[in-house]
DNA sequence: CCGCATCCGTTTCGATACTG
DNA sequence: CAGTATCGAAACGGATGCGG
């Protein structure tokens, strides 16, 4: 089993070919998407990864460790378990699913039974329509009061990487700058410019100048 | 050729996977880093990927062609040769292989006979050096005097996405307004944090405003 | 139950050879 | 130059087993 130690490696002094030498294998990429979300435990990973196999499983996590992408941690007691986590440098990873996300936004079909929509991949879904190129000069909070739940968007105006200062979580924020209304696949339409934003119900409220920065930051406007 | 046509898909709803579906296998996407410095003939390609055995770049070909990511195009005599460029959609791409790169940087090792410093990898890696989260309020030039050749550095403050704001190419400027002398390892070190930038025989030239901008974009300092 | 390991058929890949 | 055909080797999909 361990036979050749040395992984399939691309051989080329390119920090592309290197970053593939580490991730470019099937499931490699999602399950640091999985854990880009917070530390899981391998039951976790195993459910939101179907079609990955345990046997599969076990071993990317494995290379990721040796990569120093992943590490185990021991939560204390009580509910003493083992969980997998980023490493520092794991999660330099996240402006890497980030555009891979914002790249793939054009290929998303519409949720179908096959594949329904599955909630723990939100946030992160609707960090991928927001711009980092249109990050607003002030912080502020909106309110994505949304068909499929509640999500609280804050965008800050500073740290590195720019995708970080835009935070997506579920709920409701305290005090929103700005609250939009209506249906995620809507938003998805008018971000992809497959609609116009007048030709749907979604409502935006707040002052003008946030209004503004929302649509900016979701490149959400008239055409 | 009894080929199920339907490809090995992820059946997430979700961005990131929907990328992978289309970009995830192997080689697939060093054909978009090549293709994104400019079209390509197949035997360019081949030349380029050293280790990738025809049919199956003639395989990645015809996939990132359904995918609309790739197109052939004629050339008009003289020299009429089909060659292989990047769609609109496909250049979107770019986002991704600098997240990747600037990632991959850290793994880097030397250049060894193994893996020579091959120069048309150097303008992508070269970028990859540079920080979207540095650019400055205004353009400049800058001109690396490397052991390696010279690189010019066009900077922009306008265009989306950031990336391309930070352009690379071979040969020295017209006029510069800032040059940088110094080995491209030694300027990796210093990038990566493994040295300080006064232990390198770095020496950047110009205006302060300039020299500063410089540093900053590659995040050379003093530790 | 959690966290894997073992086994086996199928698909993909690596490598060489060959063709319009 | 621009690809195809072929075939053994490696990786992956899928099911089951097993110690803590």
């Amino acid at each position: 089993m361990p036979r050749t130690h040395e992984r399939r490696s691309y051989q080329q002094f390119c920090p592309i070919s290197r970053s593939l030498d580490l991730l470019g294998e099937r499931w490699t990429i999602l399950i640091v998407r999985e854990l880009a979300a917070g530390p899981r435990r391998y039951t976790d990973l195993r459910d939101h990864l179907p079609g990955m196999w345990s046997n599969l499983l076990a071993q990317r996590l494995r290379d990721l460790e040796a990569a120093g992408i992943v590490r185990r941690a021991e939560l204390p007691p009580p509910a003493a378990r083992t969980v997998y986590e980023l490493t520092p440098r794991g999660r330099e990873l996240v402006p890497v699913l980030y555009e891979l996300a914002r790249f793939g936004l054009a290929y998303l079909d519409l949720p179908t039974e096959d594949q329904p929509l599955l909630p723990h991949l939100l946030p992160e879904g609707i960090r991928a329509m927001a711009l980092i190129e249109a990050l607003p000069s002030r912080p502020f909070v909106a309110h994505l009061a949304l068909d499929v739940g509640d999500y609280t968007i804050t965008v800050s105006t500073t740290g590195a990487p720019l995708v970080e200062r835009i935070r997506v979580r579920e709920g409701r924020p305290a005090g929103a700058d700005v609250t939009l209304r209506g249906s995620l696949v809507e938003m998805l339409w008018v971000r992809r410019g497959d609609a116009s934003l007048d030709a749907t119900n979604i409502t935006i409220e707040g002052s003008p100048r946030h209004v503004a920065a929302l649509r900016d930051l979701f490149d959400l406007h008239e055409r």
